[in-house]
DNA sequence: TAAATTCCCTAGTAAATTAGTCAGGAATTA
DNA sequence: TAATTCCTGACTAATTTACTAGGGAATTTA
């Protein structure tokens, strides 16, 4: 396990994806302009993530990126594993550190916590920080503010659609 | 919250630490030989590791670096702080990004899950590593293993004396 | 069909971080 | 006094991060 702000940057993408998944797909552009990082910086990790089979991309007008299943299917350390792609290989793997073929204890003992730590994160899905109450109006205000006026609307005549269903 | 191999590093070593933490201070070379990283390298973390005060130095012979305090009060959030030393400033914060003053959603969710993360690791303390059944003679082993002689004679003697008192 | 939009891919580069090297000094023990 | 060990600072190499540039492929809209 490893974490650095690729993996925030994988995270907080994954979590917008996730928001706005009902009201189809958003576009690098978008999460470009609102994280301040760069489109083709962003398109690499958005690799990985398709490759990871975590996002499906929706090309022409319109189109963007969401989520390929629920968000209550996609959990945190699925993220940065794709994103991040280090594995936990310790020194003494590559041996001629520790003698006679034992590995410190220290590794194992590191081992343990990194298991520890993945399985904390797996139990975190994505859909954890997306159903909760009053999350899609708060959306659609921050979209306006952000100039996202495309992906509010969407999101907005979602929003009213359903209301009319339960009212 | 950051994690790299910088933070495996020191809590590796940390734990290597706490091990041995009734027989006296352990020697960076011991780390740097066991563990495979350079000797230059670990005295630069645990110049962070000191000066967080989790760790106090021995100088001269016999010296060497121990706890600063019971392993029971050191948890691994302490130890990655020390040493990755990075807090997690999202673009945002330095704003010109997020229109308007206000934050994207996405950054204060991500500060969710990294409180969550954050307060996780506290919650794992050295000691949970150490206060095991077997782990002193295991210990005792390994360090043989790895030409640790004086480490485990020392050890070897602390365990002697706490049989003799207790049976 | 043409134009616009968006994903998608490759290659290269600048900046930051990681990891290591070197050289020396200070405290302590034997 | 000599050996050991921490402690510090400056410099360098390797790796990773983040960005830039260019073009191509699929799709929608006019």
């Amino acid at each position: 396990m490893r974490l650095s702000t690729k993996g925030r940057y994988g995270v907080t993408a994954m979590m917008d994806l996730a928001i706005h998944d009902n009201a189809g797909p958003v576009t690098l552009a978008d999460i470009s302009q609102c994280q301040g990082i760069s489109l083709s910086y962003l398109e690499q990790l958005f690799s990985k993530l398709r490759k990871a089979g975590l996002v499906e991309g929706v090309r022409g007008p319109g189109g963007g990126y969401r989520l390929s299943r629920p968000a209550t299917d996609i959990n945190i350390a699925d993220i940065i594993n794709a994103v991040d792609e280090r594995v936990d290989a310790t020194n003494c793997n590559k041996e001629a550190n520790c003698q006679g073929g034992e590995r410190c204890l220290t590794h194992e003992l590191w081992m343990e916590l990194s298991d520890r730590l993945h399985t904390f994160l797996e139990g975190i899905t994505l859909a954890q920080f997306v159903d909760r109450p009053g999350i899609h109006e708060l959306a659609i205000q921050r979209d306006r503010i952000n100039g996202r006026f495309i992906l509010a609307r969407r999101q907005a005549e979602v929003l009213q659609q359903q209301q009319r269903q339960n009212g």
